[in-house]
DNA sequence: CCCCTCATGTAAGTGGTTACATGATTTA
DNA sequence: TAAATCATGTAACCACTTACATGAGGGG
């Protein structure tokens, strides 16, 4: 639904070849946005017969020919049209939420693994967007009312720290999550209905587990 | 990949016909995994087929056959197998981020009123969801160690406080944004390229405006 | 010599949405 | 009597992923 509008968005930033895009949807614009060369390549072609982008071959020495897109009067409307168009609140998919719950019906340390370590990944994408942050927008120079070059910067680093703030809340939830699962752990699973894999735990906590 | 795995969940939590699961996308398990009840009823079918779930046809009066959907032995495995494997944390899809970009190359004014239009749907979502907590899972009577049914409790309160930090961080996000917006229409955007459908400013906006 | 980067694509399959369809009962 | 709720489905389409394919050049 809105895939040729992240393209448009990122060839009005900057024009580039498909390859070019399918980097950027790795980092950058891909952080709130995921698409593979594959898709990219396909709706390029698709937005190219529709007139909203124009491609120029460049020719490359030692390397293959790229086209380099940039966005046609067509598709500028096409996404001043859209930015009008309201949205509905996208509703999230979380698998791990399902997890989680699913964790009541299984035992909960394989589930602890798990939490931790999309805890470490988030903890990760974090310090990566932290230092992109310090690169990109760090210790601004300026003072006062910025020019007209900046709205497109200064916007970048409000998505930007919507992913920073994001990334926060993860990490703090998923705390939260693992202290429930070590309690659910701890203080009510017990039984050995589920422990097919589950190395024996120690005596004491075996003692506790008394029903 | 994973709307299977959400519907054995919500099964075992308790079993129900596929038009009671659908409802249950609505709101409970549907505020982090969307379904429609066709997408539901397929998937079903198919489940049922592999034997991961049994239905139960419960004739009703004045109202059509329902059929009465549980977990079977293989589902429950299936579920196993599934919380056992590692996922990938995933990545988010924003629209909303792509059109905040997007902004630099529109007037900023159709975009100011549609993220007020979101902060508003968040802050409700906020709201009923923190009902929800009170009503579910306000005033814990109990003290030390939770017994074995509480479990089940425990981790879709942890969720739900998963859903409710996530609405305040896009709350707050948000706000970000719109000081951001407002920053850009007043100080920056001032030239008539995208004014087509805006009313004119009044005068002493239009003469700080001066380039 | 092998792998990585640059560069572009096709084909097949899965997952999901939208539109269409039916029909009884309850509520306003 | 019109609309909403309960209840189940089919069909067509679109979006997206995964696997496969090619080929040149540079670095270890």
């Amino acid at each position: 639904m809105a895939i040729e509008h992240a393209i448009l968005v990122s060839l009005l930033e900057r024009p580039g070849s498909g390859y070019e895009l399918a980097r950027r949807f790795e980092r950058s614009i891909g952080y709130f946005w995921t698409a593979t060369h594959q898709q990219i390549y396909r709706v390029l072609k698709r937005m190219e017969n529709d007139g909203w982008v124009e491609a120029l071959v460049v020719p490359q020495h030692g390397r293959p020919d790229k086209k380099q897109y940039s966005v046609a009067d067509l598709g500028r409307a096409a996404l001043t049209s859209w930015l009008h168009d309201p949205i509905e609140p996208e509703t999230v998919r979380h698998d791990l939420a399902v997890k989680i719950r699913g964790a009541a019906f299984d035992d909960p340390s394989a589930l602890i693994r798990e939490v931790e370590r999309h805890r470490q990944a988030h903890a990760d994408r974090l310090a990566h967007y932290l230092a992109g942050e310090e690169r990109d927008f760090g210790r601004r120079t300026d003072s006062g009312p910025y020019g007209p070059d900046d709205a497109e910067r200064e916007l970048q680093h409000a998505v930007l720290r919507g992913g920073i703030a994001y990334e926060r809340m993860m990490i703090a939830w998923l705390d939260d999550v693992l202290a429930t699962l070590h309690r659910f752990r701890d203080d009510h699973f017990r039984d050995d209905r589920f422990r097919a894999d589950a190395p024996s735990a120690d005596p004491s906590s075996a003692d506790r587990a008394a029903r």
